[in-house]
RNA sequence: GUGGUCGUAGCUCAGCUGGUUAGAGCGCCAGAUUGUGGCUCUGGAGGUCGCCGGUUCGAGUCCGGUCUUCCACCCCA
C-alpha cells in the first residue's frame, strides 16, 4: 500500500489546527511589535557559511545544516584530500551555504550589507524558521521559529525597557503566567574578575547559569573545576547565598553593589538600577534581578533578559540581550544594539497543554451552504457568493447528488457552527433554512436575516 | 556528540515464558424508506506487527544493525 513515508527528524507536519493557532501567536506578536514602532524584514533561509561559522562557538559550529554545492564540485578536490578524510576540511570544499542558525547573525549581516539605507536606530521584528542539528526531544525541535525583535544603533537603555515593555504585553496578550530574569553580563564579569578568574569567563559563565537546573551546592562543586582560590570561593558563596534569600530587587541591588568592588561590575549594576527603575515608573511588573542568570551566546555584553513560564516548565521562552559588537564581526565597528527572540514553539505548547486559544480560532468557517438539488445548484451558489460579499466565510457543497444526511454529516465534522439548506420551495419563497448545528434549531430567514443571524454568533 | 528509551489498524493501546486465519475501544464507511447531522442499533472495510538481516521446523514475540519517538547530558528557543 503506502510506501514508508517519513519527514526528517525533528521537523513537523501542521495541520489546519494547528496553523491556525501557531498564526495567532505569529499575529500576536506582530501586532505588538508595530505597536512598538517595529518594522519587519526577511532573510534567506540560506547564508554563506562564511558569515555562519564562528558566530555561535564550536558546539554551534557542529549544529549547523550544511548545503551541498551544486555542479561537479568533486572537480576540485584532490585524491590526497579524500584519502585524508577529514570531515570538517571536506565539508568546507563541498559546501559554501547553510541553513541559517538563528535570526541575529544573518541580522548583523544585513545591517552591515544595507548600512547606507538604514535609518538608525533601526528597530526591526523578524518572524522566520530556523534550523539546529540538534537532538530532538520536548521542546526542542530541528525547525523551529524564531520571533525576533531588535533594536540597532543605540546604546540607550530605553531599548532594554521598551523591551521588558514588549513582554509584558506579549503575555498578557497571550493570556500567559511569565516572569522575566534580567541579570548584566558585566556584573558576572565583576564577579568573575573579583575572584581572579576572568581568564575563564565563558566557562564561569556556564556554570553559574545552571544554578536552576542542578542547585547551588553542586554549582559550586563545578566552580571548584576553575583556578579559583579557596578565599575567593568561599567569599562568592557567602554572597551568593545572601543574593538567593533576598526575594525584593531594590535588596538584590543593594547587596551588589555593597559585594562587588570592580569597575565593570559596578557599571553593570547601575544599567540593572537604571532599567528596574525606568520599568518600574510605567508599570512593568514580573521582573526579577537574577545574578546567577548568564546565557549563553558569547555575543552578549551587558543586559541578559530570560523569561520563563510560571505555569509549565519548558525552558525558558523568550530570551535576549544586549551587545555592544556583533556587526564588528562583519566590519562594522561599534553598532550597539539590543534583542530578544520569542519562541513561538514553545509558547505553542505551552498554551495547548493550557487550553489558552480562543476558541472560535480553530473554526473559521461561519456557514455551510448544501446543495442537493442538481437543477436549482446555479441558484444556491449564487446565495454563497452573496454571502461572501458580506464578509461570511462559506463552505459549499460541490456534488448536489450526495444526500443531505451525509452533507449534515460533513458539517457536523468540519466543526461548522451553520448550515444553510436551500430547496426549491425555499428558492421560490426566497426565504432559506439556517440550522444552528450546535442547538439543533432552525429558522426559515429571508437573505438579509440569514447575514444577520450568521454575523451575530 | 555521549548514554538510555519507544515503534502492532487513521488514533489510543492489548498480545503471558516464540507455535495454527494478529485483537479491543474510538474513528471511518454503509444501512435503520426517499430534504436533516451529533445519540442508539445492525453490518462492513482497514494491519508486509517501523525497516533490513540473523537464530529457529516456526518470530509481532529472541539477537544484531538501521530509521523514528521520547528522555538525561551537552547546548539552547
Amino acid at each position: 500500500m503506502n510506501q514508508q513515508l517519513t519527514i526528517p527528524k525533528g521537523t513537523r507536519d501542521f495541520n489546519p489546527e494547528q496553523v491556525l493557532k501557531r498564526e495567532f501567536i505569529f499575529q500576536t506578536l506582530k501586532n505588538v511589535f508595530t505597536k512598538y514602532g517595529f518594522v519587519p524584514i526577511e532573510t534567506p533561509v540560506m547564508e554563506m557559511l562564511s558569515t555562519l561559522l564562528g558566530k555561535y562557538g564550536d558546539e554551534g559550529d557542529k549544529l549547523l545544516f550544511k548545503i551541498l554545492n551544486s555542479g561537479d564540485f568533486t572537480q576540485n578536490i584532490s585524491n590526497d584530500e579524500w584519502n585524508e578524510k577529514n570531515l570538517q576540511k571536506l565539508s568546507m570544499k563541498l559546501c559554501e551555504k547553510g541553513l541559517r542558525y538563528d535570526l541575529t547573525v544573518p541580522f548583523a549581516r544585513y545591517v552591515v550589507m544595507h548600512r547606507n539605507e538604514i535609518v538608525f536606530p533601526f528597530k526591526r521584528y523578524q518572524i522566520q524558521p530556523v534550523w539546529r542539528a540538534d537532538r530532538p526531544q520536548k521542546g526542542r525541535y530541528r525547525e523551529f521559529y524564531q520571533c525576533d525583535v531588535d533594536i540597532i544603533g543605540t546604546d540607550s537603555l530605553n531599548g532594554e525597557v521598551e523591551l521588558l515593555h514588549i513582554i509584558q504585553d506579549v503575555f498578557q496578550s497571550l493570556n500567559l503566567g511569565y516572569i522575566t530574569f534580567i541579570n548584566n553580563r558585566k556584573i558576572l564579569q565583576g564577579l568573575a574578575e573579583q575572584c581572579e578568574i576572568e581568564n575563564h569567563f565563558v566557562k564561569f559563565t556556564t556554570i553559574i547559569d545552571k544554578l536552576d537546573k542542578i542547585g547551588k551546592d553542586e554549582v559550586y562543586a563545578e566552580l571548584l573545576q576553575l583556578p579559583i582560590q579557596a578565599k575567593h570561593l568561599e567569599n562568592l558563596k557567602v554572597f551568593l547565598n545572601q543574593f538567593l534569600e533576598l526575594t525584593t530587587n531594590d535588596d538584590r541591588i543593594l547587596l551588589a553593589k555593597s559585594y562587588i568592588q570592580s569597575n565593570t561590575g559596578k557599571i553593570g549594576i547601575n544599567e540593572i538600577e537604571t532599567i528596574l527603575q525606568k520599568s518600574n515608573q510605567i508599570g512593568l511588573n514580573s521582573i526579577k534581578f537574577d545574578i546567577l542568570l548568564a546565557r549563553g551566546l558569547n555575543y552578549y555584553t551587558g543586559t541578559i533578559l530570560e523569561v520563563k513560564s510560571t505555569e509549565v516548565e519548558i525552558g525558558s521562552i523568550c530570551g535576549g540581550g544586549r551587545y555592544d559588537n556583533l556587526t564588528g564581526i562583519f566590519g562594522l565597528p561599534n553598532v550597539s544594539g539590543v534583542g530578544m527572540s520569542f519562541g513561538a514553539d514553545r509558547i505553542y505548547d505551552i498554551m495547548d497543554t493550557l487550553h489558552r486559544f480562543p476558541e472560535n480560532l480553530t473554526h473559521p468557517i461561519h456557514v455551510f451552504v448544501a446543495n442537493f438539488i442538481p437543477e436549482i445548484e446555479y441558484k444556491v451558489l449564487h446565495i454563497a457568493s452573496l454571502l461572501r460579499t458580506n464578509q461570511i466565510n462559506v463552505d459549499f457543497f460541490y456534488d448536489p447528488h450526495i444526500k443531505l444526511k451525509k452533507q449534515l454529516s460533513i458539517a457536523n465534522q468540519k466543526n461548522i457552527l451553520w448550515v444553510l439548506i436551500i430547496g426549491e420551495e425555499e428558492i421560490q419563497k426566497e426565504q432559506y433554512l439556517l440550522k444552528n448545528m450546535k442547538t439543533g434549531e432552525q429558522y426559515l430567514l429571508s437573505l438579509q436575516e440569514v447575514i444577520e443571524k450568521i454575523k451575530l454568533s
